[in-house]
DNA sequence: ATTATAAATTATAATTATTCTAAACTGTTG
DNA sequence: CAACAGTTTAGAATAATTATAATTTATAAT
């Protein structure tokens, strides 16, 4: 989904029924210049900022699932303790700043194709991604 | 930590008091083969399984980040709903099985070096590490 | 339009992984 | 072997997520 979609027409297309709510996550979710991370916790508190109406915390959820689903947003682990959506769907890299626990796109050209040179046997590469933790040069982490 | 070490002097070597409990799951964790790959519930199933005593679980929890924070084990992020953890401690890149959920090693030469053009301004690259989704080649995931 | 119905929303309860707590126990040092 | 700090433990607390069941809503059929 991009900026300014009709989400309505978009969500009835993808066989998802264009409810208030769901309208309203995607506004949140897709009318933005930059890609988006977050958690659902994130989502929930940029909803009543941006919204007078309150969605309810299974309802988000359910949303975001629907549209993780369909391929509207990925899943990114980093941590364990929580999960992280993307509004970038595609196969992309990351930095992950370990001091602000802020997740940043790679641009295309900073990371070269990395090559996969052997599989599991009887398997297909669905993707390949790279994580580059960063951290302050002055931090230790013991 | 390798296979058959005097877990006994390696643990007060590294500040950590030689408890049975501690030494019972050093013996578990390190007397291998290959590298372990396991959440704490895995790790609690085989403790049952190769022990006859047990082992509270609030005390594997505790050893295993003890471990961990003195660099003989390393967390793993997958998958938000659990955390994975390694006793392959060096820098190194895997595959996921998403059908079976099994983690496995990448061999050294399996990828070759990634290599990262840019960073974020002053700060340091920590690790930069990859990960192969794998799938049985039928199987569709909607 | 109205109605029927299947899907979605909601508040709340349940579940799961993990962390905290405080009392009992154990390894080490003198 | 006594003292003390570090560990273990069961169980309580917390946090993220999922399930439940009643209510509401979108859509299709009338």
């Amino acid at each position: 989904m991009t900026k300014n979609f009709n989400f309505i027409e978009k969500l009835r297309e993808t066989g998802l029924r264009p409810t208030k709510q769901r309208v309203k996550i995607c506004e949140v979710l897709f009318n933005r210049d930059k890609t988006f991370h977050f958690t659902i916790n994130d989502l929930v508190k940029k909803i009543s900022e941006e919204l007078n109406e309150k969605i309810s915390l299974a309802t988000v959820y359910n949303t975001v699932h629907a549209l993780q689903k369909k391929g509207y947003l990925k899943e990114i682990s980093i941590n364990s303790d929580k999960s992280y959506f993307d509004t970038n769907t595609t196969t992309h890299h990351h930095f992950y700043d370990e001091d602000t626990h802020q997740l940043i796109d790679c641009d295309e050209n900073e990371i070269e194709n990395v090559n996969v040179k052997n599989n599991i046997t009887g398997k297909k590469i669905n993707s390949v991604e790279v994580l580059v933790r960063v951290a302050s040069d002055n931090q230790n982490q013991n």
